[in-house]
Order: C-alpha cells, then sequence, then structure tokens
DNA sequence: GTGAAAGCGCTAACAA
DNA sequence: TTGTTAGCGCTTTCAC
C-alpha cells in the first residue's frame, strides 16, 4: 500500500499538504491540487483504513453476534445486516457463538478492544436459559451500543428489534379457527427461547380464550428425529385437524408426515409454519407460512445502531423498540379462509 | 477504554515499563511487574487492536467474501472459516457479493485497505461467467493472499480448497445405475457456475460411457417454480427411474414430486440429491445425499491462508490446492446398493 | 531496572 | 498557500 509520506516525497511536499490536497481542503492551491490527485489516481492511493481509526478513534466497523449461521432465519437477518451497514459505508466483524454464553461474552470482549464502534446481536440459546446479562451491560458501559434483535434481554437497555410473535400465532391460530378446525396442535423445537415462549402463549391464547379448546403440544429437541416424534404424536392423538408449528423444520415435516400417513392437506388437516419462501416449496402443497421478514429487521437493526453511531455527541437519544411485524403468506396446506 | 497512558501515569512510571511489564519483559523488576499487573487487572485493560495493528502492520482478521449468505453450503461453509479462524485468534470480516462482479470487486477494494491481511472467498457467478479475475490478481499483487473455495478461477495462481464434483456425481451416477435404473435425469440449477458444469460432466461420463444410455437434463432458473417444472418434466418424460440433483432443493422436491404423482420412492424411481442433512429430512423417505463437508472446506481454507499469513517472510509456500471429498449418505430415497 | 524517543499512517491546529 | 508539529496507542531500540 501506497501511504502519503510516499506521495509527499516523490511530489516534493509535504505530508500535510498531500493530505489537505486529497481531502479537497481549501487551503490548498488548484495546481498542487491536481498534481496530488493525479499521482495519487495513478498508485492507486487509498487511506490506511487502521491508521484513521486509530486517529478518528473509529472504526466504521459494527460487530455481528449471531448464534447460529445455519439457521436460515438467522443468516437472513445477517444478509440484511450485511447489505444496511455497506450501503451506510460500515464493514460487519461476525461472530458466532453457537448458542454458548461463553462464546457469546468472548466475542464482546474480543471485539470491545477497539475493533468495532457497536454490536448487533441476537441473544443465544443458553444465556436467555441463564437470564445472564451482565456482559452486555459491561460492554455498554464502555461506550459500546448494542442493538439485539429477535431474541431480546428484557433487562437490558438498549435498542431493539423484535417480531410480534405473540400476535403472529395468535392470529394464525385463530386462522385455522376459522376453519373450523377443532383439534389444533402446537409444534416447537424452540421452548427454551423467548420467542419460542412468545409464539406458544399467542397459540395457548386463542385455544383457550376464542375457541375453549385443548391445548396439544408437542414439544421437539433439537437432536431428535423430527419425522419419528411427528409420526408418533399423530399416531397417538388422532384427529388432529390443525398444525401450528413454531420452527422453521416442523411445518414441512408435518405436511410430509400428514401426507405419508394417508391424510389430505389442507382437507384434512391444515398445516401453518414459520419458514422461508423457499422451504415453504420443500411439500406439495406448499406450506402456508408466517414470514418474519428478516431482511427488514437486520436492516432495522444496523439503521438504529449507525443513527446511534452517528448522533452529535451532546444529543441524547431514546432507546428504541421497533416491532417488524409478521405476514401470512397462504399458500395451499391451508383452506381458502373461511370466516 | 483504559490505555496504557492512564496507567502509566498512575503508577507514576513510564509508558514502556507499562508495556514491558504487561509483556512480560525480563528487563521489568518484579515488584513493579506486580503492581502494574494489579492496576490492569483492576482497570480491565486489554490493548488496543487498531493501535496494534498499525504498529505490526497486521491486523488479524480475514475478510470473507461469500456470494450467497441464504445458500445454506455457503453458510456452512462460513461457519467453518469462522471456527477456525476464531480458535486461531483471527476475526472475520465478512461481506457478501449477492452474486455480482461490480459487488466483489468493491468488497475486495474496501478491505484492501489494511483492514484485512487475506481472503478467503467463492467467486461470485457473475464473475465466473464472464469470467474476470483481474481484480484477484491485482488484489494478491498487492500483498494480500486470496484462498478460493467451491467455484475457483482457474486462471489465477493461489490456494484453493475444492469439492470433487466430478467424482461425486459420477459415482452417484454409478450408484443408480447398479440399482438398473434405465432412464436416468440431471437436474439443476446451477449450470453456469463451474462445480455446477463439473457436476453434469461427471453424471454425462456415468450416463454415456458406463451405461450407454441418454441423457436427460431438466435445467431449472432460480425464479422458476421448481414444482411446476419438475412435474411437467416428470409428466413429458415418462418412466424416468432415477434422478440425480446437483443443487440443494430440486432433490427434495424430486421426491415430494413423485410421490405426489402416485408413484413410490424409491421402488418406482430413485433420487440422489446435494442437501444438507437437515433438508434431506423435507421428505418421506428421507433423501439420500451427497454431503460436501463445508464445514470442514471452511475449516481448510482458513488454515491455508492462516498458514501463509504467518510464514516467515524468507519462506516460500507453494500455491496449494486441497480436495475435499464428499460422501454419499444413503437414506431411503435410494434402494439398496445391488452390485 | 527504567525511561526517552522514534515510528506505524493519518489529520488538524498552528506557524510561517 | 504550504509546512511543522503534535498526537491517536502501541512496541521497541537505545540511553541512562
Amino acid at each position: 500500500m501506497v501511504t502519503l509520506k510516499q506521495l509527499a516525497k516523490e511530489l516534493n511536499v509535504s505530508i500535510s499538504t498531500v493530505s489537505k490536497a486529497l481531502n479537497n481542503s481549501e487551503e490548498i492551491g488548484e495546481e498542487t491540487v491536481r498534481r496530488v490527485k493525479e499521482l495519487a489516481e495513478l498508485y492507486n492511493y487509498t487511506p490506511n483504513k487502521v491508521a484513521l481509526s486509530l486517529k478518528q478513534n473509529r472504526t466504521k466497523t459494527i460487530g455481528v453476534i449471531i448464534p447460529d449461521i445455519l439457521n436460515h432465519f438467522l443468516a437472513k437477518v445477517l444478509f440484511g445486516i450485511e447489505r444496511e451497514a455497506t450501503q451506510r459505508g460500515y464493514n460487519i466483524m461476525t461472530c458466532i457463538s453457537n448458542e454458548s454464553l461463553e462464546k457469546e461474552k468472548k466475542a464482546l470482549e474480543v471485539l470491545a478492544n477497539g475493533s468495532v464502534d457497536g454490536f448487533i446481536l441476537c441473544v443465544a440459546e443458553e444465556t436467555q436459559i441463564k437470564n445472564e446479562v451482565n456482559h452486555f451491560k459491561k460492554t455498554m458501559s464502555q461506550g459500546l451500543p448494542i442493538v439485539m434483535f429477535d431474541r431480546v434481554a428484557h433487562d437490558v437497555f438498549c435498542d431493539k428489534v423484535i417480531v410480534d410473535d405473540f400476535d403472529a400465532t395468535y392470529s394464525a391460530t385463530k386462522r385455522l379457527l376459522s376453519e373450523n378446525r377443532k383439534k389444533i396442535a402446537f409444534f416447537s423445537s424452540i421452548d427454551d427461547l423467548s420467542v419460542g415462549k412468545l409464539r406458544e402463549h399467542g397459540y395457548k391464547k386463542a385455544i383457550l380464550e376464542d375457541a375453549n379448546q385443548d391445548i396439544l403440544l408437542l414439544k421437539v429437541k433439537k437432536e431428535d428425529d423430527y419425522q419419528e416424534k411427528i409420526e408418533a404424536f399423530f399416531k397417538a392423538n388422532k384427529n388432529i385437524d390443525g398444525v401450528l408449528a413454531a420452527d422453521s423444520a416442523s411445518g414441512i415435516i408435518a405436511v410430509n408426515t400428514a401426507l405419508h400417513l394417508g391424510l389430505r392437506v389442507p382437507e384434512d388437516i391444515s398445516v401453518i409454519g414459520f419458514a422461508s419462501q423457499s422451504v415453504s416449496q420443500h411439500s406439495i402443497p406448499k406450506l402456508t407460512t408466517i414470514r418474519q421478514h428478516a431482511k427488514q429487521i437486520g436492516a432495522s437493526a444496523a439503521d438504529l445502531l449507525i443513527k446511534r453511531l452517528e448522533k452529535r455527541h451532546d444529543e441524547e437519544l431514546e432507546f428504541k423498540t421497533t416491532i417488524v411485524k409478521t405476514s401470512l403468506v397462504n399458500n395451499q396446506s391451508t383452506l381458502n379462509k373461511i370466516i
């Protein structure tokens, strides 16, 4: 990499003259500016990012901590973050916590040494289970803002971007009820997560308060064979005519299992799941899905953080919680709406 | 962040003493070392990463350029890269090229200003179509090593990690032939990619040279409705009894479509696809899949790059191409092997 | 055993 | 209009 020093030497001017010329300072003569810019162009000069960061005490880099990059929703949020950040001149450093509290702490520490200006993160499962928040507070007290998305720690005051999980499953369940379904089950492999709990509550509210039916839960563990579990559940609970699936896999597998058992979808049984567009094609009929608008969640999170990073120092900025509404994409695993 | 300066002031010693004490230099007295370390501990001192980078002229950061983070295979490679890098004390800056040559160039430029010590990347689709390689060469000539994985540019001399795509589809096709299949089709939505071409060649070789059957290709575009296309293809080409799917979606959809059309899988038709473990569960029977060991690909790529970054300056290191062998996971969408 | 000083590449206040 | 200087935080050589 060519430096200001080298340009200065070659042009027989001082370093600061070169610097000012390149930054279009009014101070420098037209002719000099021209000469400097020409040589800079020729040598493909770009300011050294590290030196700039040191000088300006900010890196224009955002630390992103994701629990699981293989989760399609989280990957999509990352995509949204990256796009928004890039557009606004920020880079992202990505760490994967693997749902582990220890790794999450480590990632915060490693990046809080001047590498990044702030964090966007989704709280790890273990962290949520243990309800640990000190590492977040500590990081923020060091002057590094945090934006949490999807799974958030309620006891931490920071910007947040969340999904209306409760409303989403509440309305989806009502949707199944409007098809006159009498025995609606709820499948989940994420009942340890804050969002998993919210989704379950939405279902329960609709079932108990609006329909006076019984709750019917299937909780699957990540290491289970979903197909086996779901098939066994269908066999143990006859006449299930509706399924609401809280995670991305069990909706598709529910449809395929129902078909496998000779049921007609959606005539005999109606299924709604949380899934991406691509995964919703993995069943015939295609799965009716709750879309979370992951990209927009990512973009909003990046926007909130960058706004905070770029506010004037004297300016106060209240912590904000943005709710990104889900939408229901009607495919063929449900009937046309009746009510 | 507390700095050496502040510690020095508080301890009434010089900055260099503090620095040396913290770095366990022999020069400094035992007692001083103790005092310094105590205060550093108390204030939670960590060296400023940016200052270190500037001083040492290396960032311990790897730039990763991924064409599509929503592609499960690529996300998994990223996972492997991140893990290996973290273990070895490196951070990663992630950019997404979105399969665009322009963005790929931009990402290289943006990060080649001192932000990273080297790159790991998978060539964008547009770049492969236009066969453009100058931006890679330019980056390398600036002293930034590149490691390419999966889709590589053959005209660029650098470290590479690739999959044995040709062998994988060749053997998979032979596997179908060994089940005595007489009409084997090849589904692909990635025939623009280097790996897509290799996979097609592997299939063709087995069909033409080993079986003397006819080639039967279905090429799907990303924006197509896969279900429609595949169903139409099955209807237009009766008696297909084997499918080899080159991308991650069409295998699953092939199984589900076959079932939907009343065929028995694997009795009437046998299907093999490229897919992850989780996606292979999206059909009943589960899809027999070619596993690419994405995590290991990522880990190998990171290893190659870090080795190069950490070699002594006088040391020569030849460019290396690592081939990560695929393996076939036998699920129930194929018969038990006959031959 | 400890400290002063230089320097990594850059910007900006101040001097000329 | 241009140059000198200080300083961001750190390591390291060289004096003391």
